[in-house]
DNA sequence: CAGTTTGTTCAAAAAAACTTGAACAAACTG
DNA sequence: CAGTTTGTTCAAGTTTTTTTGAACAAACTG
């Protein structure tokens, strides 16, 4: 388009503009979110991080995202709690910086840990007032196709529960094969 | 409230309202299809099934429930598509009906194949389109981040997909031990 | 066939989820 | 301390998703 070439110095960390393949990451990790239930700033703000060798502050991200102060903020905070990111304060700067965290392991055990679990503990109380409304119950037939069917669901739930240690260990395995681990 | 206690004809399949233990297992299933983020008259429609000894045809789903033709029509749809709920035309009539698939190890690879499997497919075209962003990528320096993020993807990717077939097993495999062998 | 039953489709309405930005708080700085 | 920088919160606005219901199609029925 323009005669020279895009001027823009460049310092990696905190360039004004994405990299067309960076774009195309971010885009990647925005789809790749919202597949797992999550809001697409949580996809945007992790790829472009990804992507990055050096820790971006909230304002750098806002600018070069195009997002609000309010989504940056919550975003990188649900990020955190997801162990997806993790905060640095580096330079002589005040200003807290966020990096990726780049271990799959860590990725899957910290998602499986906010989301995964705690829907297993509400369901141990949901099955606990299932078995409650059966005992109240008055209709025998009922009452006992309603026990079979809690006996089904009690079932799952052991099921659902043991399959979660092997989902992480079987993630952890080929993360610790396919590079040197860095734990 | 009324003296005399509520008339209702039950036959079990098609009675006029839900018991409360049932009502319990439709919001079970209403919260637990959200989780996986599908829609909740999903759940719902699964829920009322899993209750049934016996088939129930798509007007009787929307009395019981409370929803609307097209969400019925639609939920169905998609819970046959999932794998979830199988139709039968039984009786004289020319009804279609539909029953729950119960078998855990079923709803799981139903899940895993209509969602899972088309987000990996399409992560392989995500990865081509960023390989060949990356061959025209003029800065070396954001060109060789890029390629190490690259590879980095591509490693989750495989991981990804090996994961799949296990997730698959390990719940196949508790499903026959818990109760005896169906299928 | 005219009428009935059964089921699908899709535009519009409703509901849910996400984002924004202004107001606020907290911590530093000169 | 008055001023600045950094970050959070939340009501209001926007966007996306889901639900509704009326119109339509298909298949049977007398």
């Amino acid at each position: 388009m323009t005669p020279y070439s895009i001027p823009s110095r460049k310092h990696d960390s905190a360039s004004e503009e994405l990299a067309e393949w960076e774009v195309a990451v971010v885009d990647l990790f925005l789809n790749a979110v919202q597949s797992v239930g999550l809001p697409k700033s949580l996809g945007q703000i992790y790829g472009l991080l990804f992507c990055r060798d050096h820790p971006l502050a909230m304002d750098e991200v806002m600018k070069l995202l195009s997002i609000s102060k309010g989504s940056a903020s919550q975003g990188l905070r649900s990020l955190r709690q997801l162990g997806a990111v993790s905060s640095v304060y580096a330079g002589g700067d005040r200003k807290e910086r966020f990096v990726a965290e780049i271990r799959l392991r860590k990725l899957v055990s910290g998602f499986l840990k906010e989301q995964a679990e705690p829907h297993m503990e509400k369901g141990v109380f949901r099955l606990e007032n299932l078995r409650k409304l059966l005992d109240d119950e008055g209709d025998d037939v009922s009452k006992e196709r309603g026990v079979r069917r809690e006996e089904i669901l009690s079932g799952w739930h052991r099921q659902m529960t043991r399959l979660l240690p092997w989902v992480k260990m079987i993630v952890g395995k080929s993360d610790r094969l396919s590079k040197r681990n860095s734990e």
